[in-house]
DNA sequence: GATAGAAGTTAGGCATGCCGAACTCCGAGA
DNA sequence: TCTCGGAGTTCGGCATGCCTAACTTCTATC
């Protein structure tokens, strides 16, 4: 029986610094990896120093850590395969968007090379997953799209759903019940203050123009949301396969088998 | 992140004390285990009593071991999600025969119970793999056709290809070039004496009538080959569901949700 | 029936990855 | 400048799962 090779704690540690370091611009603190991995900050300490024998995170006693080129391309690859697999379970198997993230967070400490490349192959190398977070080319590029928070827009402002967080499955159905989606358009009608809840013209992705309705969101919901001045363009909208204005590119182009 | 809870080492040894147990009529040897899994046997021991602790085998101090009903009921749901990911990944994913028992090998610990069932679905309830090997049903019951090697037919004798070792790649490889597949017909011309060669006619899987071929095989391609005296059907026989006439059924049927 | 060698077990270790407890650093406020 | 509390580290331990070496048991043969 072949050995699984069990890389998927330092896997994990990787997507969790990369996504915690601000796409590794900041340095990550020992506290916030623990609490989100939900281990101890002891086990963040002895992965951390690991971590730096391995070359994968620069780590300064007592100061944060913060990925090397070597960990930002192996996080984002693990990205990838996290995104793929998700866009995959959706699409050919089935699953609805509040049911992948947890079967993903497996799946991708066990997916092939080979796997990884006929899925892509299949869907047709999609460029996002089915929350709207992009999926690092096979080159390990991340295309970041220039979304910002729903709550950093005003009333009156129009903006379309980028991205949706995927942590709570709860919250994900409630969404799809109420039209809301990667792509839809939204208008803000109103923001109460004091932590109050926001209310959306929602035109869902897809529908007739015209065809809206109103949509109240409490703290929590509007906290999920990403939103962009313009909406995604489903072609490339030049070579470097960006498919958002304002796209900023993430990761050391890795040079492919071939061109080397 | 979701933690993997590690049952890989225990589903690995449930299963090979599954396939080496002559389906579980046998005690089985620690040695055997050993050299199936690449462990040393001081490591098959712990595990012995382990298992034994949990109640998956039943271990005589000295003796060999054997799965209890439980232990069963575990080796054939592993079992099942192999074949299943096998099937899946050869007809979904255009994995070529050779390329999938490495891949399934990993898969089968990490694909959740909701993926295994939407594989199930998409294939159309698969009852065997690519090699031929039976698929155990969702509760737990492997209908086992009753084919022997092919080392056991004599010349002049016609048979039918039931399943195919997938251990060997490049075996596989070799199979597919000469035609021989699952459902293939085979008569069998010359058995050579003192381990020499077998030379078979081959009717290759919906091939015209009298479209046959010679192939002459090597001790280790013939042991690779399972066959039956009739084909297999590929409609249900009776009511229980089996595709071959005098299959035997292995495995306590464990009670369905809806039956209970 | 004795006995050598094979088969199985136990003991002691290593590696990973986690924990709580105790210690150390560092910087913000007095 | 001093200090104190929180963040970070180190330490000893636990759990898996594997190894080698030494030991025990079983049995096949004499
Ligand atoms: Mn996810
Ligand atoms: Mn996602
Ligand atoms: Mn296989
Ligand atoms: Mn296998």
């Amino acid at each position: 029986m072949a050995k699984p090779e069990n890389r998927t704690a330092v896997e994990d540690y990787l997507k969790v610094i990369f996504s915690l370091g601000e796409w590794q611009e900041e340095t990550v603190s020992n506290a916030a990896v623990a609490a989100r991995l939900g281990v101890s900050t002891s086990s963040v300490s002895e992965m951390a120093r690991k971590l730096a024998d391995s070359g994968l995170v620069a780590h300064k006693r007592y100061g944060g850590m913060r990925l090397t080129d070597e960990g930002l391309e192996q996080a984002l690859r693990m990205v990838r395969r996290h995104r793929l697999v998700e866009t995959f379970l959706v699409r050919s198997l089935g699953y609805s968007w509040d049911e992948v993230h947890d079967d993903a967070e497996v799946l991708e400490h066990a997916v092939s090379t080979l796997m990884v490349d006929r899925m892509d192959d299949q869907l047709g190398r999609p460029w996002r997953d089915p929350h709207g977070d992009p999926i690092p080319t096979p080159d390990g590029v991340l295309h970041q799209p220039a979304a910002e928070p729903l709550a950093a827009s005003t009333a009156g402002e129009r903006r379309f759903v980028a991205r949706i967080d995927d942590d709570d499955p709860a919250l994900l159905r409630w969404f799809a019940d109420t039209g809301i989606a990667v792509d839809a358009e939204v208008v803000v009608r109103e923001r109460k203050p004091f932590g109050g809840a926001t209310r959306l013209e929602v035109t869902p992705p897809g529908a007739a123009a015209g065809v809206t309705h109103e949509v109240e969101l409490g703290a929590q919901a509007v906290a999920a949301l990403l939103v962009s001045l313009e909406p995604a363009s489903p072609d490339p909208l030049n070579d470097k396969g960006c498919h958002y204005v304002g796209c900023r590119h993430i990761g050391v182009p890795r040079v492919s088998e071939k061109n080397r």
